[in-house]
DNA sequence: TGAATACCTTACGTTTACGTTAGTTATCGA
DNA sequence: TCGATAACTAACGTAAACGTAAGGTATTCA
């Protein structure tokens, strides 16, 4: 029988996900025509995990909706067939020509969003370690002064009582 | 009248949401009570936008919902309430503890998330980057090659013919 | 002061990205 | 071969995060 691919489960095992999110992935286009066994089931090969993977990624990474991730691997099947078919003529000059033109801005704004999303996911990072930091001042103290308590029988911080 | 505030339609502007979004993290808890005029208008001190402003910034950035938005602000106000009376007695020492205990995990998760997320959009974006310049040769090739057929009159690439 | 605006509450509507049956057919392991 | 799984389609359900409309008050500004 050699080996047709993975099946549903192995790729939702592999990926994470649900048999209805690869459906609804490819209701939606996202991945063009699965491969069925003529029973009807599908099946995954290599290539296809990986896109099925790569559409995961661009959905939480760039926290963009699945039509938007639809548009640029799209467009990136569309480069890829154009640096595949680049000395044969499956497009015409002009159309590849605008095609590319189009693709440059679009990837350049992906890009500056990109940069500018990792440079705020900095800043709030650095803001929670200096949070993380502090709270375990806090709880050094209180851990000191938990001992302290221990040794001396009812001491309180510093000089105040308590309810 | 003094200064009460921004109004409804200024922080809609500032923070490029609509009214809607505001009563709507209101609804659910995310804001505590905001001030109103006697009237029974809102509006939003400095602060306020603030705190408005972060959680945005939260959501979009981590991608988590806004109930887990709103875990991690109130966490953070417990905290930042714990450091404010710390040498007063609002809560025990042992509620104290136990609070900060539970923070310090919830802080390391999320920088790790945090970590992980801009370590992967790192190399997504590198991978981007690099089919931006593959697209960008190809784009200056079909100039040239566009460059070339105008002044040949009718050329193509390479030894190929078009349909 | 009065007419534009802006804002209020209430409540039902909408979109996205799946979840969850139900009834049926394939595939696999003993 | 046959029974346990696993997959299929079709269709309705759902949670989150708002959108939108209606009917009524506040505020502002000429």
């Amino acid at each position: 029988m050699g080996k047709p691919g993975y099946t549903v489960e192995e790729v939702c095992e592999r990926l994470g996900v649900t048999a209805r999110t690869l459906h609804y992935y490819e209701e939606i286009g996202l991945v063009g025509e699965v491969p069925r066994t003529e029973g009807g089931h599908r099946y995954f090969d290599e290539p296809l995990v990986n896109r099925l993977e790569y559409v995961l990624k661009l959905k939480e990474l760039l926290g963009i909706s699945l039509q938007e991730v639809k548009a640029v691997v799209e467009l990136e099947s569309r480069l890829d067939r154009i640096r595949e078919t680049y000395r044969q003529d499956t497009v015409s000059d002009t159309d590849r020509k605008r095609l590319l033109d189009d693709a440059v801005p679009i990837f350049e704004e992906l890009i500056q969003k990109m940069d500018s999303r990792m440079a705020k996911l900095q800043t709030l990072r650095e803001g929670f370690e200096q949070r993380l930091i502090r709270t375990n001042t806090l709880r050094w103290d209180a851990e000191k002064n938990e001992q302290h308590e221990t040794e001396t029988g009812s001491g309180q911080h510093g000089t105040n009582g308590k309810s």
